[in-house]
RNA sequence: GGAGGGGUGGCCGAGCGGUUUAAGGCGGCGGUCUUGAAAACCGUUGUGGCGUAUCCCGUCACCGGGGGUUCGAAUCCCUCCCCCUCCGCCA
């Protein structure tokens, strides 16, 4: 969420945010719910006064036994009348919260003007592209020839769009992740969480995927959500606590699944492990102080490319335009793989700095020194990375002319073995 | 899932519907005393909104969340959430 003082006091900062975002929202509206608030505020506060100052002269007067039949009476028509103030005050704010819940983070000003993915910039590129010297497969022909998946029974199990690992597939599913969060846990300072999988619409609400992105979701009967990313219970981890002075920066890691509707995304990228209604991941986040947190952005993406680095995957590294970042992002570094089968560079890793944006959501603060007044901190968070595409980037990147797959190095001690095949 | 008991300030813990705009204690902070410290004593203490107002000042709100009754609610009523104890079920 934005700091809404912003409407009120800087709303062309804020227009000119959302026309950067290629977002249209109203902000005569706001401005005029704003209004609305604030005037049934400073009406009903005088009344309030007065009727505090009179309930303490009626207990006077019953205590002396006295008459106070007058003072009732006026004080009955006080009521009623901060009774519909305050009425409207709350549906005032209440609207206004309604509207203000669905405005995206304004973007950063080094993030460069654009409206969609083409307006992204390469920032830097790691390793040569692989090309081997045979036609290259895509890793679902491979996983289908080495019996690593099995999309048919998965459907059977659940439904289209759910995968299923065998045999030395499924380890290496395993040994993925293993290596990704033993990597961050002890060579980068991340502290390894383990989170619950459903979530409260609460937690969904302070990350951001709520109420805009519902659709997106999976819900349960119960009221609680399959998480979409670990994002959530990270931001979570720390909603409506203070942190003491010297507590930050706090750095989390944790793997789960994650779990999205995909709604109206039928039709792009079918075959294969690119998307998935469930898929596995490694999160990163980031608890940190409001000016240290560009710095963090980059030690993060540095963090997410360790991954890569390690296992010899090349790849890019990707600005987001403003019109291509997520909801709560303000600005955002994408990591692409280089996937010689599919013969380009698929998003592997989405690392954004959040500003105070999640942390007014879920009113996350820290004291700047001892004693200080709350402030709101920024949160970060990366994935680090997609498990199931760096499987499939794995499978593309080291397939062999015979149609095994030699396995990096990185990938030995947690697979117990060095080639998939043959 | 069933039965019972509870949610009050950073923590513990009082609180007949009206000098409680929350007693008392602990902790924290400041001070007196002391060579220094401890002890003792004195003072102080949260969050958010509004007022052109991060501090000061004024005011309102906040006793798990929401709603209601009342001139007035921490206190009474409804509802939801959470915690504890016991029982049941279960990996």
């Amino acid at each position: 969420m934005i700091d809404p003082k912003l409407i009120r006091h800087t709303p062309d900062v804020v227009a000119e945010a959302m026309r950067r975002r290629h977002k249209a929202i109203d902000l005569d509206m706001l401005t005029a719910l704003e209004e609305r608030r604030r005037a049934a505020l400073s009406k009903v506060e005088v009344l309030k006064a007065e009727r505090n100052a009179v309930s303490g002269q009626i207990a006077e007067l019953k205590k002396r036994k006295e008459d106070a039949t007058g003072h009732i009476e006026a004080m009955r028509r006080v009521g009623e009348e901060i009774k519909e103030l305050d009425e409207e005050a709350h549906i005032a704010e209440a609207e206004f919260m309604q509207i203000l819940l669905t405005i995206p983070n304004l973007p950063d000003a080094g993030v460069p003007d654009g409206a969609d993915a083409d307006d992204n910039v390469v920032v830097r590129t790691w390793g040569e592209p692989t090309q081997p010297d045979f036609p290259a497969k895509p890793h679902w022909e491979l996983a289908e020839a080495l019996g690593l998946l099995d999309f048919e029974r998965a459907t059977k199990i659940a439904q289209a769009r759910f995968s299923l690992f065998v045999g030395l597939g499924a380890r290496l599913e395993r040994a993925i992740l293993n290596y990704m969060l033993t990597l961050h846990a002890t060579q980068h300072g991340y502290t390894e969480i383990w989170p619950p999988y459903l979530v409260h619409p609460d937690s969904l609400q302070a990350s951001g995927q709520l109420p805009k992105f519902e659709e997106d979701l999976f819900r349960l009967r119960e009221g609680l959500y399959l998480s979409p990313t670990s994002e959530v219970q990270l931001t979570n981890l720390h909603r409506d606590e203070i942190f003491e002075a010297g507590a930050l920066p706090r750095y989390y890691t944790a793997f789960s699944p994650c779990f999205r509707a995909e709604a109206g995304a039928a039709g792009q990228e079918s075959r294969g492990l690119i998307r998935q209604h469930q898929f596995d991941k490694v999160e990163m986040y980031k608890f940190v102080e409001p000016e240290r947190s560009m710095d963090e952005l980059e030690s993060l993406v540095a963090n997410a490319e360790a991954v890569l680095q390690g296992l010899g995957l090349p790849y890019r590294v990707v600005l987001l335009c403003a019109g291509d970042m997520g909801f709560s992002a303000l600005k955002t570094y994408d990591l692409e793989v280089w996937m010689p089968g599919m013969g380009k560079y698929v998003e592997i890793s989405s690392c954004s700095n959040c500003g105070d944006f999640q942390a007014r959501r879920g009113q996350i603060r820290y004291r700047r020194e001892a004693g200080g007044k709350p402030e709101l901190l920024h949160t970060l968070n990366g994935s680090g990375l997609a498990i199931g595409r760096t499987w499939a980037a794995v499978v593309e990147n080291y397939q062999q002319a015979d149609g095994t797959v030699a396995l990096p190095p990185a990938l030995h001690p947690f697979m117990g073995c060095a080639t998939i095949g043959g």
